[in-house]
DNA sequence: TGCATTTGACCGTA
DNA sequence: TACGGTCAAATGCA
């Protein structure tokens, strides 16, 4: 009885650590959009009022709510550590630990790393290719004159594909091994226009990248972290949104959006098994994350009460210990 | 010598 | 079963 009941409420508070941490992402993004435009539509009243110093009203508000998300999930990981197994995003990048590629080569080989050494025939089964091949989640489409961009790829294949001029080329992160970043990219020529490269972004950078001190604050790979909740429509806005600033920084022609909700429904559907362990359902995961909604640490009190998807609030305070109690009613 | 690229084999998915 | 994605040994290059 206990140890389900415990389960359960590890199971949600870990949905709602997922949830948190997809809010801070989604802030983290919309930050960086407003930035963006701001540095277009201010730049010119910044050199005029060189010097001023007075913060931005809508940074300084999407900093609180950033502020706000990093706390509570800290807060909740001090509840329970092994609910909050995903690491909390640095600005910019989230690592997608949930799921679809989780099952990293690497460990795969991690018994025979110091012998890598190893003849390719004879060895290469049940070796090679142990891998979880991953799912085409996150990938956006873009049209441009050059395949390179700020970010430093290792190339790892080549390919002939069906019914194409081009061969296809296989890029992936250089901070792969160090970082375990899982950003890919696949580069094809046009076959209309051979200047011209079709290039397929999976996943994003969730390197730290000191070395490409721009990771932290390109758009493109805080990349949206599309779930079963949204719409295609929503995905696909998004996806242009991050698109398009690509667009800007890399010559882009033109932009087209895969959207893969089909692969993330049916990740987020064995996500959702594996995270719901016990009887709670995505309705009293949604319910929990409207009440739950940030940390106030000057007072020390968590901020609760509904949300609606409109703008009214009705906000609650209770404390950490509330908290923790508050946590264990829905799990009752 | 170390790192990046090439290339054929292997494996998962449709 | 074909195709596409990934692995990793071989090779190239600075």
């Amino acid at each position: 009885m206990d140890s389900n009941s415990n389960n359960n409420t590890k199971s949600i508070k870990r949905k709602v650590v997922d949830q948190l941490v997809e809010g801070y992402e989604f802030a983290t993004q919309l930050q960086l959009l407003l930035s963006h435009q701001h540095s277009n539509h201010l730049i010119d009243q910044t050199r005029l009022v060189s010097g001023s110093g007075s913060p931005d009203p809508v940074d300084e508000l999407l900093a609180k709510i950033l502020g706000s998300f990093h706390k509570t999930i800290s807060v909740l990981d001090t509840f329970d550590p092994v609910a909050v197994s995903v690491p909390i995003p640095v600005e910019g990048s989230w690592n997608a630990s949930c799921g679809d590629d989780s099952a990293a080569p690497a460990s795969c080989n991690g018994g025979d790393s110091g012998d890598s050494k190893k003849k390719r025939l004879g060895v290469g089964k049940g070796k090679r290719g142990c891998y979880t091949r991953k799912k085409r989640s996150h990938t956006r489409v873009v049209e441009a004159r050059s395949f390179e961009d700020r970010y430093a790829w290792r190339k790892y294949g080549q390919k002939e594909i069906l019914n194409t001029t081009f061969p296809r080329s296989y890029f992936r992160c250089t901070h792969k091994p160090t970082q375990g970043c899982k950003a890919t990219k696949l580069v094809q020529k046009l076959e209309q226009d051979p200047e011209m490269f079709q290039i397929t972004y999976i996943g994003y950078h969730t390197c730290t990248a000191n070395d490409q001190t721009q990771a932290k604050v390109e758009p493109i790979d805080s990349e949206i972290m599309m779930d079963s909740d949204k719409t295609v429509a929503e995905t696909t806005a998004q996806n242009h949104v991050n698109a398009k600033i690509q667009e800007q920084d890399n010559n882009i022609s033109s932009v087209t959006v895969v959207s893969t909700v089909k692969e993330e429904e049916k990740n987020n559907g064995d996500l959702s098994k594996e995270y719901c362990e016990g009887s709670s359902t995505d309705g009293d995961l949604s319910l929990v994350w409207q009440d739950i909604m940030m940390f106030d640490d000057h007072q020390n009190q968590y901020y609760c009460g509904e949300i609606s998807t409109t703008t009214s609030h009705h906000f609650g305070f209770v404390d950490n210990d509330q908290f923790s109690s508050f946590f264990d009613s829905y799990c009752a």
